[in-house]
Formats: C-alpha cells, structure tokens, sequence
DNA sequence: AAAACGAGCAACCGCGTGTTA
DNA sequence: ATAACACGCGGTTGCTCGTTT
C-alpha cells in the first residue's frame, strides 16, 4: 500500500559533498522549505528527499549552533527529558539552533552515559537501588522502568506518565527540578502543517496522563 | 608504529500521522 | 469513507577519528 519515499535507484546515499550541499542551500534560498519529494529533482540533486530535509535541518539551516553543548543546555535537556522522554524534536524545539538530532545524539553519547555513571535510570531519572535486581513479576511498571536489562529500554513511553507523577526517591527532585511548571510551545511556524502537526502530538502527550494531574513545565 | 577499541556524529530506515483527491 | 501521498519523528547503523595497548 505504501510505497518508497523515493526510488532507491538513482539516488545517492552517504556523505554529501560540498556541491550537493551548495546546490541545496541555493535551491532553498530561491525557493524556501518543503516540497521536500520535488525538490531533489528541482535542486539537481540526486538524492531522496528525505536526505535532502535532514541534511538542510540538521546541517545546513543558517541557524544551527555548533558546538559542545553548555551546561545550562545539558540541565535542560535532562529536565526536559524526564518531562517528556525521546521526543528529541520538543526538546530540541526548547533549544534555539539545536537539532532533534544533534540532542538525540548528546542524549546518547554524554548525558545518558553521566546518568548512569552517577547510578541514575536515564529511561526514567530514578535512582537505580544497588545492586540492580530484575523486579517482581507481578510490579508491570518496574519492570518497564528498569529497562536497562531489557530491549525496550528506549521506549519513550511513559515519562509524562509515570516519571513525573513519581516523586518518591526521584533524582530530579534533587537536582532542583521544578516541576511545577508550564510547557510553553515555541510558536508554531506560519506556514504550518508541521506547527498544527506538532502541536496535536505536544496535545497527545500531555493527555497520556490526562486522568492525573498534569505537572506542568514553565520554561520561557 | 600499528592494531584494536571506543566515542561521536551524520545519515538512513521504517513507521505514524495529517492532508488531499 | 478511504486510499495514496507527503512529511516528520525516533531508532538504528555505520563511518571517522581519537585514544589506548
């Protein structure tokens, strides 16, 4: 029923070389975003259009912040985290000239690896009891936060859920994680199937926990 | 000096969801 | 009402480069 985003033949994969990045960057600047499926081929580029989004978004946008994260960044992020779980594009949203990618990326490599070091469930901010026992089996939410032993460990699943609404032996708690707060979206963009799309996954999550109290984030 | 290893990052893939015809 | 399309997201892979042995 669903076919290819693209045809794979014809098409380059892997790194991109500077022209196809400078043929990308002048189409967008002539022509802006979107109409990702048409533009390879409006651009001269011989690659997919998804390839083409993703390279502009998590690389080529003029408003992308290189570099090491800083430490307010890094405290943000874990806050977010235990607010939101992997949704890396909000908590990148939170984050001016940061990419979904590039904080999915940090996540993994730096903070999730601290976290542990410091004996922190990254999955749900909890502190881990040591030593680390497989939960009873009848306790059906430990054993979906003591993810570390199992390979659904990355499951974003409950975090607004079951993390916030958690305060017993919660990490964040501190760490000086206010959790009473507001999500405050970033204003959606003007042209916005993808600010509408957004905002009603944003509305989704919130209502995962929507027979408890929602605690809320007041970021900006 | 070279091989082995690990970390970091760019890019790909598959799926979910909103829109359109 | 529904199938097809387009897009965005999160998970995963694989390459590159630095460090260790």
């Amino acid at each position: 029923m669903r076919k290819p985003c693209c045809d794979k033949e014809g098409t380059n994969k892997g790194a991109w070389s500077k022209q196809e990045d400078q043929k990308l960057i002048d189409y967008i600047r002539a022509h802006g975003e979107g109409c990702w499926r048409s533009l390879p081929k409006a651009a001269g580029l011989d690659r997919c259009g998804k390839s083409c989004r993703l390279r502009w978004i998590n690389y080529l946008r003029p408003d992308i912040k290189r570099g090491n994260f800083g430490q307010d960044e890094e405290d943000l992020i874990i806050k977010l985290h235990a607010l939101l779980g992997n949704r890396w594009s909000l908590i990148a949203g939170r984050l001016p000239g940061r990419t979904d990618n590039e904080v999915k990326n940090y996540w993994n490599s730096h903070i999730r690896r601290k976290l542990i070091s410091m004996g922190i469930d990254p999955n749900n901010h909890r502190l881990n009891q040591i030593p680390l026992r497989p939960p009873p089996k009848s306790d059906v939410s430990a054993s979906a936060t003591s993810s570390e032993s199992t390979n659904n460990e990355c499951k974003p699943s409950q975090p607004l859920k079951s993390s916030v609404n958690k305060t017993t032996d919660r990490v964040s708690d501190s760490l000086d994680l206010n959790l009473d707060l507001t999500i405050a979206f970033p204003s959606p963009p003007a042209n916005s199937a993808e600010g509408k799309r957004r905002l009603s996954k944003t509305m989704m999550a919130k209502q995962v926990g929507s027979s408890e109290p929602v605690p809320t984030l007041l970021l900006f």
